[in-house]
DNA sequence: AGGCTAGACAGAAACGTTTTTGTCAAGCAA
DNA sequence: TTGCTTGACAAAAACGTTTCTGTCTAGCCT
């Protein structure tokens, strides 16, 4: 009974004392000056269980990662970063946040997630990563009027608060730059279809090749996890056709770094025969050789953007239709790509 | 009132619907059933926020993580996996996890944070992860009789819960691989001195070059942050000595892959002119170039393990100085090493 | 002087559980 | 029959806040 110290320490009302440490009007300003001192004092921290009970704020936001790599265990490392931007942001106002993890590609699953983190009365608010072309949760935070941000677009007739790295801009710059320098031959390795994300890079894939009027070949535009597994075996699916092509734009660092084991196995010289761009700017890309050519995104501001927007939600200080950030991207050229090979 | 309208609708009291739910003895086998099919017909979740002020449990595991990298912004992907298997095993169970993360080196603000943690009400256990040799955060949770584990051991008179990975034995093998390869100038390209396992690396390749009467050289042994650019910079700085280094045992694959940067701006050829050790057998580190040799080990497993022993402990199943479990660790022999190259 | 308003605080209900302490009937022993 | 125990349930207090609804006083206007 924390409060109830505290107010006959002060000699005053508990709701007096309430009132005066959430910044209430009716409470005189040296009052609440005398309050606040002694609170920190006597070091009185509110405790939060009773305080949702009371005011329906649970101090949490709740973020239900998505299991990555075939094994199904780990967070890929980029929501590490976009979790530390978070974290960074709503940390000194007071949220904590609830993770949670999705068992391996189970939508039933994480829809139960989605529910007990909804109905249970867990967290104010949900962040919802990688979203899907058709995104079920969306739905369901706005059924039960939980505020939410996405990272990542999706389709949807209403208007939501979403975060999102320009994934079109990113695979028209980097297929620009392969055709730039002469490639005709250029394949996509990208992640699963279903993801918002890989419709977007495709469709800069997609847009770049129409702008110089080629046609793209559906056989060069292929799925897989993002992992160096993935690129290596798609990598090599497209090794051993006839014409082979002369440069991949994979979706992740992993996946390059995949693809470029597989064209070494097939005796290719790494920006020279065959061209490899890759997404992401790991902290490997520079180190690894040839340094790889990529695209940089800043995944940890994002994160930053993404917790300030679900602050303001919560504060509502702000309409989820005003939370539009899509962040631009830049290439960073590396050793991983040159000229086309001249034909044989 | 969930409750209560569960109760009205079974026409029972609320106490018998709460104990029923609560796996109480006092409450006959058919009236607990009637009361579960009920609960589930009409979806009763309890509140969460009550249940914590009722009972002073809040089904929430703490963990702070700490920053990673130079620019104090990504959990390590390790505690990725991790965290993976703890959630895993907690999340079944009814527990989540509530996650901080700490700002870069700042000591006295994660102090703080476990102080918000424990005295706030937050969580009802916590995981300790990265433990220093000297851990101030073990008396902190015990002062406050918060049941804990940690990840990775530390220094402590008292008994205390921990899982860990055999560190030392894990570069004693590296090691003496290396000396069986005929190296005699090995290096140790460790993390911050100040962590545990940093010393237990140590240890392990101390104890590796004593068993073959090798004085080690002070100057061999360097410590630095857990990231390619660190493993490039003290690579490169042992490089310019003479007589060189002609092998590195790192502290991660990361470091490995600045290590072999370094050496490959040097002109030397991997896994012949010197061999390059990595640990953690990252997704990675099988498909570079050369292929990277390093040590596996489950950090997945041991989270699931760090998960049961939580609930165990949280549970009462089992005290504190019960939980000692330390992981073997193999050896993932690949190209990046070889037999010592002939002297000039 | 009377009535009204605003400022500053207090009282008490409400939040949804858990848990302690009943209550009541049935069964049993003496 | 009486008293005690036990099994099954109910009543009510407690958990620590927030918030709604007072209450009281001082100041102001007419």
């Amino acid at each position: 009974m924390s409060i109830v110290l505290l107010a006959k320490d002060l000699g005053l009302s508990i709701s007096t004392v309430s009132r005066a440490l959430n910044g209430y009007e009716d409470v005189s300003a040296a009052t609440r000056e005398r309050v606040i001192q002694r609170a920190k004092a006597i070091g009185y921290r509110p405790n939060p269980s009773a305080r949702r009970l009371g005011a329906g704020k649970t101090s949490a936001i709740g973020v239900i990662l998505p299991a990555a790599g075939s094994t199904g265990q780990a967070v890929d490392s980029m929501y590490s970063s976009l979790l530390g931007g978070v974290v960074t942001e709503i940390e000194p106002a007071g949220y904590h946040l609830l993770a949670s993890m999705q068992a391996k590609h189970d939508a039933a699953r994480e829809a139960a997630l989605f529910e007990n983190f909804i109905r249970g009365g867990w967290v104010d608010a949900l962040l919802i990563v990688r979203t899907r072309v058709h995104d079920a949760r969306l739905e369901l935070a706005r059924a039960a009027k939980m505020p939410f941000v996405t990272y990542g677009r999706t389709e949807s007739d209403q208007p939501y608060a979403w975060v999102d790295t320009d994934n079109e801009k990113a695979f028209h710059l980097a297929t620009t730059r392969l055709l730039d320098l002469g490639h005709r031959r250029i394949a996509l390795i990208n992640g699963p279809d279903e993801y918002s994300f890989a419709q977007f890079r495709r469709r800069g894939y997609l847009r770049a090749l129409a702008s110089r009027k080629l046609k793209p070949d559906p056989a060069w535009i292929l799925h897989g996890e993002l992992t160096e597994t993935a690129g290596h075996e798609l990598c090599r699916s497209l090794l051993i056709r006839r014409p082979a092509p002369t440069a991949f734009v994979c979706a992740t660092d992993s996946m390059a770094f995949g693809a470029i084991a597989a064209c070494r196995e097939a005796g290719l010289a790494i920006g020279t025969d065959v061209s490899v761009i890759g997404y992401g700017n790991s902290s490997l890309s520079a180190f690894c050789d040839p340094p790889l050519t990529t695209m940089e995104h800043q995944v940890f501001e994002n994160g930053r953007y993404v917790g300030r927007a679900l602050l303001q939600l919560l504060r509502k200080e702000i309409e989820p239709a005003e939370v539009h950030y899509l962040e631009p991207v830049v290439l960073v050229p590396r050793k991983s790509d040159g000229p086309a090979p001249l034909e044989a």
